[in-house]
RNA sequence: GCCGCCGUAGCUCAGUCUGGUAGAGCAGCGGGCUGUUAACCCGUUGGUCGGAGGUUCAAAUCCUCCCGGCGGCGCCA
């Protein structure tokens, strides 16, 4: 292994220890017959002082002229200075430039927006783009050990599809060898055929949406959490989703907390402590035309009407019960009142909106047969989904989560795409 | 799809209203500096003003169309 000591580490190394680091030059200021260098990995930055006197003459020249973002290997003595960040250094007596910087590196103070975007793949080196990733990877485990500690079974599914779970405008249609396929937007149908044979499912899988949205919380192509489970209804699904939620941000709490507290961001148990509060899409209906806003049944919530609501609210809520014209065909119809669904959508306090959407399915073969038409969709299209209902079909609830949208809410992040490693969004499909 | 804003040097922007031979800071390059914190000081290179038409003696500037981007809405996770 070339390297054998991470920036991390070498800040607790003794006074005076001999050691060798290789990392990437992320600044170089000059002083005559004194030069520094930040040198960055993946785990921290560690300013390297590099002195004639100390250092012999051809490792002070490679110091002088070697470019930023350049991988070098360095070696000497680490000594406590309280001049210096973190109270550490490295003063060099050995340079090894092996990964030269070609070219002056594009991204520097002052850079824009655009300009960072167009270059992703060099912008990602920024430690703060590497603490957000590092967040999102622990984000994900987390969701994942809860799930499988909580029975769920992971499935994969697939991404080629023919046919959509929403309708068909939002898909992305491409030729699958002279047949016209789409992109999945979600695995919900296939994780409803699953639980017929594993019961309790959940995948972690990319999901498409070819709509050309032009706002801070949407991507075309985003990391979609779902899970479905077979004899729960709309209450059981709400309380695992209440649970997962809570298990994400208190253990992410913990796991991330050096990274969290790097950008200053706030993540507490208690900000999604269950049981969250519950309202019916009609209190949220009388809520919101008690704030005089212009909105009539059937009506679903725009951006504008999550912004008022979520600020009632301090925690993560459900509004449920929607009427089912706003809804898709799939969702279970109210028995006690066919004019709402069972479905349920949590939405982040602070203006931050729709995190989860799910409920419960129907699933009684009729009934589906019905609202399939009633949706103006053609069954044939809808052929083996319809197929589930005829062998054994029980109540069964899902839901999917956004992680981007959860990373945005938690992290209080400006906009989606910070929180991917190379976001998708309408006019982004490069690099 | 609808509404608004933007496009001038490698980057960030001024100049557009009120038409008259294209500017600054940073980066780069050359030089200086032994304690900086994405340092500082001196000098210096660098532009088909997003594209195409039009108006005018004259267009970065005014008009029309197109292209690209950003933000908001709708749609959703």
């Amino acid at each position: 292994m070339l390297k054998t000591l991470y920036i991390r580490d070498a800040f607790k190394c003794g006074e005076d220890s001999e050691v060798e680091l290789i990392g990437w030059v992320r600044s170089k200021r000059r002083h005559g017959k004194l030069v520094f260098l930040d040198l960055r990995d993946s785990t921290g930055i560690i300013q390297i002082a590099v002195k004639q006197g100390i250092a012999d003459s051809e490792t002070f020249m490679k110091a002088l002229d070697v470019g930023l973002e350049s991988a070098v290997k360095v070696r000497g003595k680490i000594k406590r200075d309280a001049r210096a960040p973190g109270g550490v250094e490295l003063h060099c007596n050995h340079i090894e430039v092996f990964g030269p910087s070609l070219d002056g590196f594009p991204i520097r103070k002052g850079v824009g927006l655009k300009f960072l975007l167009d270059n992703r793949h060099l912008h990602l080196r920024s430690p703060k783009v590497a603490m957000i990733m590092k967040i999102r990877a622990n984000l994900m485990d987390i969701a994942r050990r809860w799930l499988r500690e909580n029975g769920f079974i992971e499935v994969n599914c697939p991404t080629f599809i023919t046919a959509a779970v929403e309708g068909g405008a939002t898909l992305f249609k491409l030729d699958y060898f002279g047949r016209t396929a789409y992109l999945t937007q979600s695995v919900q149908f296939y994780q409803e055929a699953a639980i017929y044979s594993l019961e309790k499912v959940y995948s972690l899988q990319p999901s498409f949406r070819a709509e050309l949205s032009r706002t801070r919380r949407h991507l075309t192509e985003f990391w979609h959490l779902e899970v479905e489970m077979a004899y729960a209804d709309l209450y059981d699904i709400m309380k695992v989703i209440e649970e997962l939620v809570y298990a994400i941000v208190s253990n992410l709490s913990k796991e991330s907390e050096v990274e969290l507290k790097a950008l200053d961001k706030v993540v507490k148990p208690e900000m999604a402590e269950p049981p969250y509060p519950r309202i019916k899409y009609a209190e949220a209906l009388q809520i919101l035309q008690s704030k005089n806003v212009n909105i009539n049944w059937g009506d679903d919530f725009g951006a504008d009407e999550e912004r008022i609501l979520s600020k009632e609210f301090e925690k993560p809520f459900f509004v449920t019960h929607y009427p089912k014209e706003a809804k898709a065909f799939y969702h279970m119809p109210d028995p006690n009142d066919p004019s709402v669904c069972l479905n349920t959508d949590l939405l982040a306090p602070g203006g931050y909106g729709e995190i989860v959407g799910g409920g419960q399915r129907i699933h009684d073969y009729n009934l589906l047969l019905e609202r399939i038409r009633e949706n103006g969709l053609n069954v044939e299209d809808y052929r083996w989904y319809i197929d589930l209902r005829k062998y054994g079909s029980v109540p069964h609830s899902g839901f999917g989560l956004g992680i981007e949208r959860m990373l945005w809410w938690l992290l209080q992040l400006p906009h989606i795409r910070s929180a991917c490693l190379f976001p998708r969004t309408p006019t982004r499909v490069y690099p």
